[in-house]
DNA sequence: TAGATTGTTAATCGATTAACAATC
DNA sequence: TAGATTGTTAATCGATTAACAATC
């Protein structure tokens, strides 16, 4: 149903899509029309009908979008329902954020297994999950491969653990650390990064903006 | 020495620009072409000064940039020399990570203190920061106001909670909800998201996608 | 049927890339 | 001086918005 290929403005625009119309759902509503749901959205309906036309037909002349059906082409698209297989690296302040808080079930996910080398962590449980020594990491992932690396390891050990992520054969990293990865050496795996420092300072900009 | 509007897609790339002259600037590189920097990042020479000469003139025609004095330059325009003023509301896993593991200042923030409900953190301190009970907020914030304040608190108390921020003044909300906060009630405060789970979506399409 | 709303084509707008005169 | 490299203008490319025939 995909034509051809989809632009990344798009692509990066889907999941505030399937977040909204997961909240109509949640709220009871059935239908939506373009427009309404770009009124809640803060985008043009033209948008929104263009987006989604590049996935296919899911609406109806005169009557909009089914919010249960859209939700779940949507799901489909963003391969929710694939149940990719996640590990996490680093079981520090972060990684047990995730750990213990992050919903990965409820988006399709399942949370394998979590690496950390303090000693104390190695054996135990957070959020029910267990914790390997990354020793372990290649025995581990030989009996239950990861599709996905969540990075929230220490900096200076962020590229050399992308790099065994990647030699065991992960499809992405999730890539926390404050840096860059070299994505050419990192043969083909898809790198997602959340720079929080990028993040603030873009804030920054913004509120100095205003004051100046 | 700005030139007009500035267009988000430019400034978005600010702080990636920061990240990579501050590495060749620890690196002791003294000077770099448009085009070596573009090698590094990814990007075209031509994009790189065309981005930059929307803020001044920074180079030199037969030489390039100097790194140091580029650094500082994108430093001024990101703000990070106004000394912002950050609180972090709650505490839990993801506020401790940012409390104990963000350098904020080496970004230029001062970290004021930190808010949460939980008794057992109410007057302890995480990462050299206090922590205090929200009910004190009014007063601490009258005392030492903020710029910013970092939101890590629970979804279903994102909004309000906001909205409380946006009351005391704060110019700028850091969001790590996976809650679209209503910015038309946000009294021009200006709001930067982190959603992981836009963004393990995102990552989750493109794998999805290289697979079928 | 009449009204509403889609999917799509065309028009506009914005962002990136290419080219080059200016000049260090 | 000759070579390198900037800042900027023009050309291209991509993304958004507008318009409208098709149709539920």
């Amino acid at each position: 149903m995909r034509k051809g290929k989809i632009s990344p403005a798009v692509i990066r625009r889907l999941p505030r899509y399937y977040r909204h119309l997961d909240g109509l759902f949640s709220a009871g509503v059935v239908r939506i029309s373009s427009s309404a749901l770009a009124g809640n959205m803060g985008l043009t309906a033209s948008q929104i009908r263009q987006d989604l036309s590049c996935f296919g037909e899911f609406g109806q002349q005169g009557y909009g979008y089914n919010v249960e059906r859209l939700r779940g082409e949507i799901a489909d698209i963003l391969g929710m329902n694939r149940h990719h297989t996640v590990v996490i690296l680093g079981a520090g302040n972060l990684g047990k954020a995730l750990l213990e808080n992050f919903p990965f079930q409820q988006y399709g996910f399942r949370l394998e297994a979590a690496f950390d080398i303090d000693p104390a962590l190695v054996g135990t449980k957070l959020g029910g999950v267990r914790i390997y020594h990354p020793d372990d990491m290649a025995e581990f992932l030989r009996g239950h491969p990861a599709d996905l690396g969540a990075l929230t390891v220490p900096g200076r050990i962020a590229v050399p653990t992308a790099k065994r992520l990647a030699a065991f054969g992960v499809k992405g990293i999730w890539n926390f650390t404050n840096v860059e990865l070299p994505e050419a050496e990192l043969a083909g795996v898809r790198v997602e990064n959340i720079h929080f420092a990028d993040s603030l300072l873009t804030l920054n900009y913004f509120i100095s903006e205003d004051q100046s």
